[in-house]
Order: structure tokens, then sequence, then C-alpha cells
DNA sequence: CATTAGTTGGTTTTACTCAACCAACCATAT
DNA sequence: ATATGGTTGGTTGAGTAAAACCAACTAATG
């Protein structure tokens, strides 16, 4: 798996990926800060966990959807996804509903509150997205979401 | 700040720009992922905490540097990054030495134990990326280099 | 009756906060 | 020159909440 070959063929391919690497892990840690999250929350009006927000995203992402489903999905114990579901169900952000095929299972959904919320929340994180490139030229702007988008579909296809 | 002229001129680039937020949810979501996480940890022979690995890179970054101006810049209390500090600390990843210039302060610095940490976790973790990569052409590889570098470099100066 | 979906209870670790504290610094007023 | 008072660097302690695990339970499947 690690000795395909034509990997040697291609020194710069390795440079070139650790410097993406490298600069994934700036994104990343100041997508995930502390401050950065406050930030967006505030901007959002909401106030949510990240825990909680993620949750929301996959079940709007797989629609009905059963909760060990997720957890199978994103590789953690079902019981984890418990509190935060109960927090989200509390807030009116999604909802459960029997699940036709088998009675011991729900079908969780979002709801039009959750929709509400995660539009707000994701237009926060895009404002401050946008910002850092604002002063851009408008084809690096494209090249960069024609760049990432490729590499979020490998993340997708790969999982 | 908001009304700078220009911003309605180009409806393309808010486009551009929220498909780039888009693809950075779905890279960090993957980055940050406690499975994801696992995997760098394992391969990299290490464990450590996320906050112990964060606090490690920004002193590495930063060089001899305060704790109190890293928890500054990383906007969480100094009080935060004690345990973390003791932690690298006791496993010989950082060392902490008398500030000449005021007797109160330390100035903390990583060991050569924790450049060679660093190395092995980032290794581990460009491997990842690599991984991901290993299709590409070379070319669209250096232009998503380029973008991501100039977009971390963004990061790096509005902070 | 064995298995599966989901919750609950118990436990651990992390990541924060704030308030209190000590020691050292710094300025200023005697 | 020295004492005083306010500020700063860092740790500690108490407290909260999140995020994960496992084991045990229930109810329904098959």
């Amino acid at each position: 798996m690690d000795d395909a070959p034509g990997r040697e063929d291609r020194p710069g391919q390795r440079e070139a990926a650790d410097r993406v690497a490298a600069a994934l892990a700036t994104v990343g840690n100041w997508m995930f800060a502390p401050a950065t999250r406050r930030r967006i929350m505030a901007s959002s009006g909401l106030e949510m966990s990240l825990g909680d927000y993620t949750l929301l995203a996959q079940v709007s992402l797989h629609g009905p959807v059963r909760l060990s489903v997720l957890a199978g999905l994103m590789e953690v114990d079902k019981s984890t996804l418990s509190p935060p579901a109960k927090r989200l169900e509390s807030r009116g952000f999604i909802e459960r509903h029997p699940d036709p095929a088998d009675a011991r299972a729900q079908l969780v959904s979002v709801t039009r509150e959750g929709r509400l919320a995660i539009r707000e929340l994701w237009k926060a994180r895009a404002d401050a997205v946008a910002a850092l490139l604002s002063g851009w030229e408008s084809s690096d702007v494209e090249h960069l979401a024609e760049g990432l988008g490729a590499f979020a579909e490998a993340i997708k296809k790969n999982s």
C-alpha cells in the first residue's frame, strides 16, 4: 500500500505535499482555536459546543439517519453521541422519528430551526474566511477554491 | 471596515470564498476528528493530547518565550497553560530557563527531545496528507500548496 | 435465545475559567 | 535611601463542562 510504483519518481510532489500539510496545520489551528470559535459563536448569536455543532452538521449532511450509523462514520462509540443528541433535540435543532424498518431504531434529522442555526454558523465562518481573502485576486481565490474542493473530495472518498 | 469599496464589484469572489470555507470545514473536521488524531498518534508512536501538542508547537514556533506571552497569543488565560506546560516539561519536551530580564519570568523552549517529537508528529500528519494527494497531478499539488500557503500567511498576519 | 439500537451510569482526561496567592518589578514619596 | 503601593509572571485550587470510554441495561429483531 505504501510501495506503490511511481512514488519516488516525483520528489517534488512530496515536497509540495509537505507544504500543504504545513499550511493545513496553520489553518486547522486557526479554525479550531478557542478564540476563533468564540468569535464565530458570538457573531452568529448562537452558543454551541464543538461536538454539538459537529453532530448537527453530520445529521444535516446524512439526512434521516440512525445515531449508531453516524457513530460508525465518526468512529466514536455510540454512547458518545447520546449527550450531544439530547442537547440538540432539547434545543429543537434535531428531531427523532421511529425507524419504520426497525422499532428499536430512530432516525434523526434536522429541523427547520436546525437548518437555520447551521446557516447562521456557516455564514459566520464563511465571513471569517472571506475576510482573510479580501485582498486577493479573484483568480487566486478561484484556484484555491478548486484545489481545496478537490482535497475535501479526497477526504470524503477516503472515509 | 465592512463598507470598503469594490466589495460588491466581485460577487464571484464571495462565491469562491464560500467554497473555500466549505472545503475548509471538511478539512478541519477531518484533521480534528478523534479517529484521525488516534491514527496520527499511533503512527508516530507518541501519545499526546491536542492541547499539549498545540502548546509544544507554539513553543517551538516562538522560540524562548514566556508562557504569559503565549497565553496572550492564544487568547487563553495564563493559568490554562500551566498544566500542559508541566506535562511537557516532565516528559522532557520543553525546558524553562530564568528570564535574565525579569527574575519572575521564565523562558520556555523546546528541547532536542521535543524537536524530535514534533518532527515525528509532523511527519505522521504529512504522511496522511500526502496519502490523500497521491493520485494528483504534480502541478495541482503545487498550486494547492501555493494557495494554501498564502492563506496560512494571511492567518498569521491577522492574528 | 442471541443480537442489535440506543440510553444510562460511572469514570477518566482535557480544557477552560476565575480568584487567590507569592515573588519580583517599578515608580514614587518621603 | 528606603519604604510603600500598585502591577505583572506564574502557579495553585476550586469549579464547570466537554468529550471520550466501557459496561450494563431495555426493548425489539430474527
